[in-house]
DNA sequence: CGTACATTTCGATTGTAATCGAAATGAAAT
DNA sequence: ATTTCATTTCGATTACAATCGAAATGTACG
């Protein structure tokens, strides 16, 4: 099999789904990422790439910090179609609700200093 | 991680795509799938019974064969709308292209018999 | 009912993706 | 410029999915 330069392939892993239903609500930081999902933060940096690399997201520096967010104007149409309607195609189930419940304590100042 | 019941999971695999890119055009029984793939006949229908399982294709019985077609009236609305407009979330490449060709010239009963 | 044959199930192997921890990188501040 | 700290890269391990071949299943037909 030769070609995987698929968008499925990319949204199938639901670390990412849940990364992508996080960022609808605001940007953040790779270190407050890694604290919500609960994984390395080299496999969480490993993911945002995956996600950027497909045009999902951009980062953006802010300092010593790296901020992700959405891709405002995707080149492919179909992952502005995805991005435009997340809720429809990413359930809202526990997991997700959960993440965005934290979202509202992580301050990464506390956060992230070891 | 928890729960893998996901739709993009089903159609991150290639050879998942291939299929039902070529039931877009008819309906086919897994030796038929098979030779057109060049893969064992029992991944063929390990990728069928997932691609049914999430109801994007359904079984039909023909006496001793098994043809496989697309859904005409999924439950999820997410695999309705990915079936309506199968083009577009699936590029035409070269392979799906050379499945097309070869799905012309198959004819089960020539080809499954050994 | 027994043979033929398409398909499915099962067990084992192989390939690939997710994950981790350590080392490297890069930016800010002292 | 040296230290600090967030992030990325790298190498190795682990988990899981795709694949295969053999055995089991089910259906048609003689």
């Amino acid at each position: 099999m030769i070609r995987q330069n698929n968008i499925f392939k990319t949204l199938s892993d639901p670390n990412r789904l849940r990364i992508l239903k996080m960022l609808q609500y605001r940007s953040l930081c790779v270190c407050e990422i890694t604290s919500i999902l609960e994984i390395g933060t080299s496999t969480v940096s490993s993911h945002l790439s995956i996600l950027k690399k497909d045009g999902f997201i951009i980062d953006e520096k802010d300092g010593k910090w790296v901020n992700y967010r959405l891709n405002p104007h995707p080149s492919d149409n179909r992952v502005a179609s995805i991005l435009n309607t997340l809720d429809y195609w990413i359930a809202d189930e526990s997991l997700t609700k959960s993440d965005k419940t934290k979202m509202k304590d992580v301050d990464r100042n506390i956060l992230c200093a070891k």
